[in-house]
DNA sequence: TGGTTGACGGTGG
DNA sequence: TCCACCGCCAACC
């Protein structure tokens, strides 16, 4: 069997409590898994995880972009767009929003009430 | 043991 | 906004 690096199985802990409607960056999943800075490790974890329990479409690029996903991008995507986000191209819009910080959204200022 | 890989990130041009 | 560079990290081979 896989012999689960700690490492990967905090980043799989991390990933699988992203909240549906919700999203993280590589970046941001390596920190809260105790690894800043090990962004494209946590892109490499993603790439080999094939496990139907872990929502790593929910994982995306720093920039917005949602990237990867094993080719399969418009998948990534419609889940996305299911789950209520806004997505242009292959784009998440209003990333700030619907980021995850580990925590929940920010006390929803003002410039959460418009749009 | 050591080099290569890649679903990344930040800075600059 | 887009693209090229360079730096980082853990898994692979």
């Amino acid at each position: 069997m896989h012999q689960m690096t700690e490492f990967e199985r905090r980043v799989l802990s991390v990933v699988r409590r992203i909240p549906v409607g919700r999203v993280a960056t590589y970046g941001d999943v390596a920190a809260l898994a105790g690894r800043r800075g090990a962004a494209r490790a946590v892109g490499n974890i993603m790439r080999r995880c094939g496990r139907p329990d872990v929502p790593c479409h929910r994982v995306i690029a720093a920039g917005g972009l949602l990237g990867g996903y094993g080719g399969h991008e418009g998948l990534k995507r419609s889940l996305l767009v299911a789950e209520g986000l806004r997505v242009r191209g292959n784009r998440l819009l209003d990333l700030a929003r619907v980021r995850f910080a580990g925590r929940r959204p920010p006390p929803a200022g003002r410039t959460s009430s418009e749009r």
